[in-house]
DNA sequence: CGCCACCTTCAGACTTCGTTAAGAATTGCC
DNA sequence: GGCAATTCTTAACGAAGTCTGAAGGTGGCG
């Protein structure tokens, strides 16, 4: 799960992007709202906590914004205490939940799974493929009815190369999926995950590309 | 993917120069505005990165001729920290993304990745022709309905005469395709690919125009 | 008929990817 | 708050794939 955090306090944002990273978000935070409309337009997150009050670019411009391209990536905005309006004013533009500062970070956890939950209740159901069976809500993998157990990051990987098979996911993608921009890690962290899934499955289930990237056929 | 970057800063331009000569960019390396414009009017890019600050030409007038002599090549600009006219002006005479200096080698090149998606977005599609079917997103390559492995160059030579067919590319401008300026080889590996490509596919798909380079006929 | 441009082939250099294993970092548990 | 277990990263090396440069062959064109 990719997130943008767009929050221009500090303390709090660092708070928020570590809490969150514990919970095994990946997580890019931002600090302004014209660079987070940008990212927002042409990077892939599936889903944005939204301070309002920002430098650049007012949070609600940028929801509005991110609208009016037609996007409907969950959204949740986080606003002062007494703007009353200004939630009202974030609903109207699209913000699909809000918070009011100060809030407590078990809430904004639960919150934000619940949107997730929601958002994915548009696609959800099963992953059935090659043998394989994933469940998005539970992040439980079996295999040719066995369960097995996926380390965080490899559910994300195996995730991401099923939704939906048959697509090449370029070593750029990946990576970003898994490291956002913090630091990519220069060693060969995705093959090395890569092979574990082989290793766990059938190790002809994900197919190189090389040079590009890695698949999964569509159909076997 | 060919790349121009016009950094006046050894240092800087050193290290982006080689991040994305590892990202498997074509990448040239300019140091002054005018040379830069030269360039970027006589030769073909996919992207240009420019500092705004430099010698000879500053950055927003390479910018702003550029746009005049009516191209729209995807171009982001690099600023400094606190110089938010430039930046302003930058978007104003038609970059299409910014970096504000120090930047993140990793979020450059998502940046650059986001932007050529995004231009190549404008005329993506399949490309189909005598059989081929190429996929520029994914950079699968099927013929006949099979599947057929390239190596990236290969790709990239066959891509570039597709789109479109008809027209015959010069061995110059192949060359500059698959090498940039940089070293020129100095052999016959062009021949060589082309030689691969025709045994991949049909021998008869690449017409060789004596003297001047290639093509791939209109109808077939 | 001879020159020149291009084709074909191939071996060695070079890159990228897979595989391991060990140590670092993180998490969970008491 | 410290220990144990899990997970992640790094690095080294080997395997596989890709590119290059060179040599010799072929065919068009004057």
């Amino acid at each position: 799960m990719r997130l943008l955090l767009i929050e221009d306090d500090i303390a709090l944002g660092e708070g928020i992007h570590q809490a969150l990273g514990r919970e095994g978000y990946t997580v890019d935070w931002l600090q302004d709202g014209s660079s987070a409309l940008h990212s927002l337009l042409s990077e892939t997150f599936d889903l944005a906590v939204l301070d309002l009050g920002l430098p650049r670019m007012d949070g609600l411009e940028v929801l509005r914004r991110l609208r009016d391209s037609g996007s409907n990536l969950p959204v949740l905005i986080l606003t002062a205490r007494d703007a009353t309006e200004d939630r009202i004013a974030g609903l109207d533009a699209g913000a699909d939940d809000y918070l009011i500062k100060p809030f407590d970070l078990a809430e904004l956890k639960a919150r934000l799974r619940a949107l997730l939950r929601r958002s994915a209740g548009r696609a959800h159901a099963l992953i059935e493929h090659a043998g394989i069976s994933l469940n998005p809500g539970t992040q439980q993998v079996s295999y040719q009815g066995e369960p097995v157990a996926l380390t965080p990051k490899e559910y994300q990987l195996l995730h991401e190369l099923l939704s939906p098979p048959g697509r090449v996911m370029t070593r750029d993608h990946l990576m970003q999926l898994l490291y956002g921009w913090n630091e990519e890690a220069e060693s060969n962290t995705l093959e090395v995950h890569i092979h574990h899934l082989r290793k766990k499955f059938s190790s002809d289930l994900i197919r190189t590309v090389r040079g590009v990237g890695y698949l999964v056929e569509e159909r076997r």
